[in-house]
DNA sequence: TGTCCACAGGAAATACGGGGGT
DNA sequence: ACCCCCGTATTTCCTGTGGACA
């Protein structure tokens, strides 16, 4: 009896969400699940709104010698995160590679995305992992050989060659190295015309370079502004038409949304993100997407970044929060003295099986989650009583509580996660 | 006005760990 | 497999400071 009353629970649940008529298409908000006709599709769409025209008629300008048989400069495309140099880039070159193949002339593009900070040996690896060149090596190949076989995959290749290289920043420790490769020894080594193409998004990337490879860089620069409310207002209404039903959204919805996106980043991704999260509020309630609801949203994420911050925080930051929760929890105070935090802290060490550290870096910990805003710490001078740092915690008791959570899950999951590679580890040894 | 409290926070020293080179 | 190097985390040491108190 008990069980069927569950099943019809749950089928009256499913049924819900697989009638509502809020989403239609979930995944065109979430460009990582668009294959990548539809994320073409949806970039035309943009596009075609006049979004990014600007830059797209500079790129246009820039590549067009190309057509007259010339050998356009290399390009920076400068700009914050969310303000569209990858997609505009790969839009256009998608055009462009039409266009040459219509002319007849031989175009190559390729797009290496450096998206995570890594070596300039494991960027180098990529580039020739890209070009068919090599595999993916960890050690044991030198870096000469791995340019080496960089080069023999161009050897045959006698057109344009643009090399679009993505978040270039993120190359460390001998980046000088990677880019020698690129602007000086590569060009020379191949018979095509090489055309780089660098996007980052820190304007002062190439204060840190070295002064000889800037020399021989020449180079022009693109710089990206940040959306501004009417282009991301395009950009929204282009993905409610193809993921909601069409009365989903209220009007000034929106309007609103583009606001408050423009207001405090001008990130595309965040804006189309807190669109997701509002389709989502409405779905639930099972009413169309209200400024209301847009607010909770705003208010959720703004939530979220607070627990994903604290989860992808470095451990001790994450002990000193826990023990300021617990601090709080435990007296009726507001405000809080470095010595008791730090008697509380070293509590939760001994609870985890965290390893402590001395009572500078604690308080070092502490500026940083001033810093992030997880707290406000200020330096208390009380006379001949000496002076003391006093930390208030201020977020609301439901935010405290999911960071709580967050914390100690954190932590349950790296004392099973070490446990777990001990057990596998032993496991290969036996095998 | 001067003293002196008691800890913050700067600087230097040192430990640690990961990755590349051989 | 081993070593070495380099960047980061942590410790150790120490100086400087705002204001209550006499």
């Amino acid at each position: 009896m008990e069980t069927s009353h569950i099943k019809t629970k749950v089928f009256d649940e499913m049924e819900n969400v697989a009638n509502n008529d809020i989403i239609q298409n979930a995944r065109y908000l979430n460009d990582e699940q668009l294959i990548h006709s539809e994320q073409l599709q949806v970039l035309e769409e943009i596009f075609n709104a006049n979004v990014r025209n600007e830059e797209m008629t500079q790129l246009s300008r820039h590549f067009a010698p190309i057509l007259k048989g010339n050998h356009p400069t290399h390009l920076a495309l400068w700009g914050k995160t969310g303000t569209g140099k990858t997609l505009t880039m790969r839009f256009f070159m998608g055009i462009f590679a039409e266009m040459c193949q219509r002319k007849g002339i031989s175009l190559r593009l390729e797009h290496l995305n450096l998206a995570t900070s890594r070596p300039c040996f494991r960027a180098i690896n990529d580039l020739a992992c890209l070009l068919n060149a090599s595999k993916k090596y960890k050690k044991g190949v030198s870096l000469v050989e791995l340019m080496y076989r960089i080069e023999s995959a161009l050897a045959e290749f006698k057109g344009y060659f643009v090399l679009f290289v993505d978040e270039v920043d993120n190359v460390r420790t001998d980046q000088d190295a990677f880019m020698s490769f690129l602007v000086r020894r590569l060009p020379q080594a191949i018979p095509g015309k090489l055309i780089l193409v660098f996007a980052s998004n820190k304007l002062n990337w190439r204060d840190n370079l070295d002064p000889r490879i800037l020399s021989f860089l020449k180079i022009r620069e693109l710089l990206f502004n940040p959306y501004n409310a009417i282009d991301l207002q395009h950009i929204l209404r282009i993905r409610v038409k193809k993921a909601l039903t069409e009365k989903a959204v209220e009007p000034g919805v929106i309007e609103k949304i583009a606001a408050l996106s423009s207001h405090d980043h001008g990130d595309a991704r965040q804006a189309v993100d807190l669109l997701a999260r509002s389709a989502e509020l409405a779905q639930a309630a099972g009413t169309r997407i209200s400024l209301s609801l847009v607010d909770q949203a705003a208010e959720e994420i703004e939530r979220d970044k607070y627990s994903d911050m604290i989860r992808t925080a470095p451990a001790q930051m994450q002990a000193a929060m826990g023990a300021i929760i617990r601090t709080a929890k435990k007296t009726q105070q507001k405000r809080y003295k470095t010595d008791e935090l730090y008697d509380q802290y070293l509590a939760f060490c001994r609870e985890t099986g965290m390893k402590s550290v001395a009572i500078r870096a604690f308080r070092e910990s502490l500026n940083e989650l001033d810093l992030y805003g997880f707290v406000r710490t200020r330096v208390l001078s009380r006379g001949r009583y000496g002076r003391a740092l006093e930390v208030a915690l201020e977020l609301d008791r439901e935010l405290v509580d999911k960071i709580d959570r967050t914390i100690l899950l954190n932590f349950h999951l790296q004392k099973k996660r070490s446990s777990q590679t001990r057990l596998t580890n032993s496991a290969h040894s036996i095998n």
